[in-house]
DNA sequence: ATAACTTCTGTAGTCGCTACAGGATCAAGA
DNA sequence: TCTTGATCCTGTAGCGACTACAGAAGTTAT
């Protein structure tokens, strides 16, 4: 069994974090020493790393939740594991998307931003309807 | 003179996000009516269009706090705009590149999930260390 | 007169942490 | 044994940029 400091530094999730987990219901209360002190199980830090994991891969910690519930319940539902990542996916395609388009718009913008002009030819544009 | 309404209309700024600038200093505050409500000139509604195409651009509100006194100083200082934007769009490609890795290992977790295999592979990776 | 719209102020919620404050407890060295 | 420093506890507030109310007051249209 593990303090809470050692739980953070074995899966990755600040200590911060696993208490806010906690009190969010992400993850089970753990057991207390009679100090009061949280202590971890191997296994709970298996959950911590499974949590990180999912964060890193951009999931929304609701998403997190789900897939965690899904990995730990019996009789894993991989349907419903692919249904959340391909739209995971999507969404990620879609804000990929988005920044390019941003890429590009700011590029044209900053075009014109070094031939010594007397006005600064972005924020013409910008005010311009 | 518009109501906020109108001022809303013709900017693209929703209603309570014109509030919330004046709240947070990032317009000044408009005339009052003597009924009380905001009056907005229409100077004072291209300024909303310039702050809404500033956040449309992905700006945050801080730099485009910032883009804005730099048009509306006198001098246009567009030296600083372009460092601004620079930066900006260095963001913007560090982003784009953190989601399309994410896409890829999304790509390769999620690539085996048809293959009618008993336990999900996607949620055994995420569970192994 | 009545209904429906708009505006006002002030506050709280969103997401996922992160950073305190103020106190208790523990481990290791002198 | 004493002290120092690390770790832990609870509870609360802050981040960014809005967004969504509640409850009241005023305006416009029928």
């Amino acid at each position: 069994m593990f303090a809470i400091g050692e739980a953070s530094r074995q899966s990755g999730v600040g200590i911060e974090t696993i208490r806010y987990y906690e009190r969010e219901g992400i993850v089970p209360k753990p057991e207390r020493a009679p100090n009061n002190r949280r202590m971890y199980s191997a296994h709970d830090v298996g959950r911590l790393r499974f949590l990180k994991k999912c964060r890193d891969l951009g999931f929304p910690l609701a998403d997190t939740k789900t897939l965690l519930s899904l990995s730990e319940g019996d009789g894993e539902d991989c349907r419903s594991v692919k249904e959340l990542a391909e739209l995971h996916i999507f969404n990620v395609r879609e804000k990929i998307n988005e920044l390019k388009r941003l890429e590009a718009a700011l590029n044209e913008l900053t075009a014109n931003c070094d031939s010594g002009n007397v006005s600064c030819p972005m924020l013409s544009k910008l005010r311009t309807d």
